[in-house]
DNA sequence: CACCAGGCAAGTA
DNA sequence: TACTTGCATGGT
C-alpha cells in the first residue's frame, strides 16, 4: 500500500522542490489562448518556435490573425507540428470570438466560469484540458487542469487507478483543495515540471523524485 | 534507428 | 459506448 498522502502535502512537497513557476509561459491572454492549442500533444520548445514566428510576422493578435488565410497561418506555425489541423483549431477558436462576441476577448471574459467553459469546449479542436488551460490561465478562474502528466503521476503513486478518466481527476483536486486561482495554477505547472523529469512515458520509477516515498 | 511531447476528433464495430 | 487511428515537427 502507498502512503496516505493528501494531495495538499504533494502540493507542499513539489512548492518546495521546484518553486513557483510562474505559468502560463505568455505576454498576453490571447497568446495563452493560441499557446493552448499549438501545445496539443507536443513539446512546448516546438510551441515556442511556432510563437516566435507569429510574433515576428506581428500577427499575435486577434484581428491580425483572423485575417490570415489558413495556408498563411499553417505555415507560421509549423514548428509546433500538425500544424493543418492546429491551423484549423485557431481559425475555429478565432470564429467563437468574431462571431459569438464581436471580435472582442474582454467580451468573453465576462462569461461566467461554467459558461465560460462551455463556449470553448464548443470550439472544434478544443477540448476539456484547451478549454481549462485558457479559463484557468488567460481567464484567471480558478478550475484545474488535468493533463497526462497528471493523470500519469497518480495512477503511478497509486492515488488512482489507472481507467481514472479527465473529469474524474480534476473533481478529486477540485473536492480536496480551496478553489483558488493561484494555487491551481501552481499546482498544474508543477505537475508538468515533475512529469518531464520524473514521470515520463518510458522510465516508470525514479529513487530521486519527489514523490517516490508514495510509490508501492 | 525508435520513441516521445503540456490532445482532440473522426472512423470503426 | 469503447477502441483505434491520423495528425507532424524537432529533440533525445
Amino acid at each position: 500500500m502507498s502512503t496516505s498522502v493528501s494531495l495538499s502535502e504533494i502540493f507542499s512537497i513539489l512548492y518546495k522542490r521546484f518553486g513557483p513557476q510562474q505559468w502560463w509561459p505568455a505576454d498576453s491572454a490571447f497568446e495563452v489562448m493560441v499557446g493552448a492549442v499549438l501545445t496539443q500533444n507536443t513539446n512546448w520548445q516546438n510551441v515556442e518556435r511556432a510563437i516566435s514566428n507569429l510574433k515576428q510576422a506581428d500577427v499575435l493578435s486577434l484581428e491580425i490573425m483572423s485575417a490570415l488565410s489558413l495556408g498563411t497561418l499553417a505555415e507560421l506555425i509549423r514548428p509546433a507540428g500538425y500544424y493543418n489541423i492546429k491551423a484549423k483549431r485557431l481559425e475555429n477558436l478565432l470564429s467563437l470570438v468574431n462571431e459569438q462576441y464581436e471580435g472582442d476577448l474582454e467580451l468573453l471574459w465576462q462569461e461566467e466560469t461554467d459558461q465560460l467553459r462551455q463556449q470553448l469546449l464548443s470550439v472544434k479542436g478544443v477540448g476539456p484540458e484547451t478549454a481549462d488551460s485558457m479559463v484557468l490561465y488567460a481567464a484567471n478562474r480558478p478550475v484545474f487542469v488535468v493533463d497526462t502528466y497528471t493523470h500519469r503521476i497518480l495512477a503511478r503513486h497509486n492515488i488512482i487507478d489507472e481507467y481514472s478518466d479527465y473529469y474524474e481527476i480534476q473533481t478529486l483536486f477540485m473536492d480536496s483543495l480551496e478553489h483558488e486561482t493561484e494555487l491551481f495554477n501552481e499546482y498544474h505547472a508543477l505537475l508538468v515540471c515533475l512529469g518531464k523529469e520524473y514521470c515520463k512515458k518510458t522510465k516508470p520509477r525514479c529513487e530521486t523524485c519527489p514523490l517516490k516515498d508514495f510509490v508501492v
